[in-house]
DNA sequence: CTGGGGACGGGGCCC
DNA sequence: CGGGCCCCGTCCCCA
């Protein structure tokens, strides 16, 4: 399919095919790493030749520069997609996944070296839009009394409580840990996508820029996050002191270093050593800022690495010399460093994790390295999704996660945290300590339309670095203040997100409750401010273009809105209760709010605008429903054929092809359909001009025959108006269903030709008993206990009309035999069965 | 024409 | 009270 083709290369995860494009995405990695590397301040030109050409400077600046005022706080209010861990099930291990692997949502995808199972990064396999949640980071707790004194520590991260270390989450165990371990850290800010933030006593991974299919992840911290750390709050000038660093310690270790070219050796790099220098950890420790580093009662010898990535203790390794060099591509040079024996993604350090947990904690030597050529990304849970095609590699094809992945696919960002999110503690906050160790840069072209969620561009010298500090809010600076005063800065370009009206800026200024949920709560309101159309950060992101950031509910109310505890027209009251009744349609509810969006079906008002598409739409479920068209997200899977779908709806019409059930049936004829439209374009076959109307009821039919067998005593309103009996309610419905199958008679094939036939009376007596022999045959098969019936059918089909069986034999017309309207004929039928 | 799927509108209900 | 989720229904498109 078409749609499939966008994404399509990451879905051939096959060595061969995978190899290909590795290949030539580390190409472009080389490309891009080596100009990033050597001048860093130029990659934001490559890479916005190559990725972002729609996207014009101010629009990524901004965005930029917005995002990276943000704090936790913010990242954790205004959240816009949540993407949950896929659920543990049963049956997971057997499919050979850790929990780790196995809690992949289904949006991303492995990057795994073809020939093993290594995981050495992640990456998206769809478009992820800007203010998307991951998380939380899952790991064993230790306490500083609970560490294990030999524990490897390259995993730990550091939980904070007011300042204070609290707890460290340790990702090492791949059963105990989740996909975020893998995900490696951002070296420049160009390969930023990811902001890890500390959001109570959990760790999230926040998407600062629209992800483009196919594209690595790459975390590194939030601006609040580096302050607190005391690190450099850009990365790349972090890379840059690691790369001066790693001079020094090339110069140091020339002695003892050891060949690129010999056996590769699992070289690890944290966050620590490479602030504070390569060169020999003990030696350059010191230059690092200490006083930032959690006191830590447990490691009193060795600093927590926790994610340590390029060799932090053996910086005189080949990494560090392919590293400075840059002969290298940056995707080769990671697999050798992180090449490990065996094929155990636990022993296996990604570039994420970078450090095996077999490895010793300072990097000791792996096995040989793949070539790039070899890594390939894997997606799993893919099976028949759009844009994807199951990896035939059998890395992958068994890997269908269950059910979705997007239980709470979008939410608010005051919506309670998911994923068993522990509530946040005020004054928590965490350590973090992203790998180093991938260079892959985010080398995908951006997808069309997705331009404007560029947030980060790779260079340094952006604004949103050189202002960098004034980022560094504090911990409890309140979204009212920090939006308040990206308000001020951004002003209408402020990006927002879908629900940012909520809490974002208002375009002039005027500050509003940050966080509440309901936008128009001790908001002014002025409308002169407030925009005449909702948008979306979101969307606003994705279509590229910047619109008013603007509070959705004040649009609403702006743009013309019964306005908040208002109606248009009072409410009646009924039985002492009021009743919410639509002036309209005269439609009531059982709520205010259900009337007032109500009243938008008839006023036309569609506050809740896509700006990718401009579409307006009445209620804002609708509109989040409608962006996944634009992200192509498809969060509801069938469990049997793992087909993924954007709504309920059709997943729920999908599952009847698995379950057989056709509850929409025709009535004329025993045609049934899955889908309610498809009988109604079936109904039209019955809809031919029926000239021949009965002139006691509304019936008309086709052919005479019928009409002539209908008045045959089984027209309810002759029978009524004959001075007879009136007919009990179950005799009306038989003759209901006997005309019923008149009809069905009507419309077949043998009613043409009979009606051709012009046989008089003696065919249509035989017709009669056939159609009616048809209703009695169907009760009988019902009850088991039919038997032949000479007549009816048998008849038709020896005069030469007996196909109509094909549609009698399968109809559900049941006749009760004792009802006193039926004919003779079937009454002797009865009989005549009933005596044999 | 049928079957399947995508997208969307609308309302009920819960939080 | 509003937001969000869920569900049903409808229309449209395409094979």
């Amino acid at each position: 399919m078409d749609s499939q083709l966008g994404c399509h290369w990451l879905g051939r995860a096959t060595s061969h095919s995978s190899a290909m494009l590795t290949t030539e995405g580390a190409h472009t990695v080389e490309h891009d790493n080596v100009k990033m590397d050597t001048e860093p301040h130029r990659d934001t030109e490559t890479q916005m030749d190559t990725r972002s050409k729609m996207a014009t400077d101010t629009d990524s600046k901004m965005e930029e520069a917005d995002m990276m005022k943000w704090t936790e706080v913010e990242f954790e209010e205004k959240c816009t997609y949540i993407v949950k861990d896929t659920p543990r099930e049963a049956g997971t291990e057997s499919k050979g996944l850790t929990r780790a692997e196995a809690s992949l949502p289904r949006n991303l995808a492995f990057k795994q070296l073809a020939d093993s199972k290594e995981v050495i990064g992640v990456a998206s396999r769809e478009y992820i839009p800007k203010g998307t949640r991951f998380g939380p980071l899952v790991g064993q707790s230790y306490t500083a009394d609970s560490v294990p004194k030999d524990a490897n520590r390259k995993y730990f991260w550091r939980i904070y409580s007011e300042g204070d270390f609290h707890h460290f989450v340790d990702g090492l165990d791949e059963e105990r840990s989740n996909w975020m371990r893998y995900v490696n850290p951002a070296h420049s800010a160009g390969e930023q996508n990811l902001a890890a933030c500390q959001n109570g006593t959990n760790i999230y991974f926040y998407t600062v820029r629209a992800i483009p299919p196919g594209t690595e992840l790459l975390v590194w911290y939030c601006p609040e996050f580096a302050h607190r750390l005391h690190y450099l709050p850009s990365e790349e000038l972090m890379m840059q002191k690691l790369k001066q660093s790693l001079l020094e310690a090339k110069q140091q270790a020339s002695e003892e270093h050891v060949s690129s070219s010999s056996a590769p050796v699992k070289i690890e790099h944290s966050v620590s050593s490479i602030l504070g220098g390569p060169t020999t950890s003990s030696k350059r420790e010191p230059s690092r800022p200490l006083a930032t580093r959690p006191r830590c009662a447990d490691s009193p010898d060795r600093p927590l690495y926790p994610r340590a990535l390029y060799p932090p203790f053996r910086p005189h390794s080949h990494l560090t010399e392919e590293f400075l060099s840059l002969k290298t591509s940056p995707v080769q040079f990671c697999y050798t460093a992180i090449r490990s024996p065996g094929n155990q993604s636990s022993a296996t350090p990604s570039p994420s994790a970078r450090s095996s947990p077999e490895s010793s904690p300072d990097g000791s030597p792996a096995a040989p390295q793949p070539t790039p050529q070899s890594s390939s990304f894997y997606s799993r849970g893919l099976g028949p999704f759009p844009g994807y095609s199951p990896p035939a590699a059998p890395l992958s094809s068994p890997f269908y996660p269950p059910g979705p992945h997007y239980s709470r696919y979008m939410l608010p960002h005051h919506y309670p945290l998911p994923g068993g999110g522990v509530p946040a503690v005020g004054g928590m906050f965490p350590r973090m300590y992203p790998l180093f160790s991938s260079l892959l840069p985010p080398n995908m072209p951006l997808l069309p339309g997705e331009a404007g969620c560029r947030f980060l561009l790779p260079n340094s010298s952006h604004p949103s670095f050189s202002t960098h500090r004034d980022f560094l809010l504090s911990a409890t600076t309140s979204a009212l203040s920090a939006a308040t005063t990206l308000g001020d800065k951004a002003g209408p370009h402020y990006p927002h997100h879908p629900y940012s009206g909520h809490d974002h800026p208002h375009p002039h200024g005027h500050p509003h409750a940050p966080t509440s949920g309901s936008p128009t709560a001790g908001t002014a309101a002025p409308s002169e401010h407030m925009p005449t159309k909702p948008t979306s950060a979101l969307l606003g992101s994705a279509s590229g273009r910047q619109e008013e950031a603007m509070n959705l509910s004040k649009m609403k109310r702006g743009g013309g809105s019964t306005g908040y505890k208002t109606l248009p027209y009072p409410l009646k009251k009924q039985n002492g209760k009021i009743k919410y009744e639509c002036n309209v349609c005269s439609k009531t509810f059982g709520q205010l709010s259900n009337l007032k969006v109500h009243l938008r079906v008839h006023s036309g008002e569609r506050p809740f605008k896509c700006s990718t598409c401009s579409k307006g739409f009445t209620q804002l479920a609708h509109l989040q429903k409608h962006f996944l068209v634009h992200t192509g997200e498809k969060p509801h899977e069938c469990s049997v054929c793992h087909k993924r779908f954007s709504s309920t709806s059709n997943l729920k019409t999908h599952l009847r092809l698995h379950s057989g059930e056709k509850p929409y049936s025709c009535k004329l004829c025993p045609a049934k359909f899955t889908q309610f439209v498809h009988l109604k374009l079936h109904k039209r076959l019955h809809s031919r001009e029926r000239p021949h109307k009965c002139p006691h009821c509304h019936r008309h039919y086709i052919h005479l025959c019928s009409l002539r067998l209908h008045l045959k005593g089984y027209c309810l309103a002759a029978v009524t108006s004959s001075g007879g009996p009136t007919p009990s309610p179950s005799t009306q419905e038989e003759l209901q269903r006997i005309n019923e199958e008149i009809e069905r008679f009507d419309m077949s094939d043998h009613a043409e030709r009979l009606d051709q036939l012009q046989g008089g009376v003696e065919v249509e007596a035989v017709l009669e008993k056939q159609v009616l022999g048809m209703l009695w045959r169907e009760m009988d098969l019902k009850t088991s206990g039919y038997r032949h019936h000479k007549g009816g059918a048998s008849e038709l089909q020896s005069t030469g009309y007996g196909l109509y069986n094909s549609v009698n034999e399968t109809s559900v017309i049941k006749l009760r035999r004792s009802s006193p309207l039926l004919p003779s004929n079937v009454t002797i039928k009865q009989e005549s069965e009933e005596q044999a």
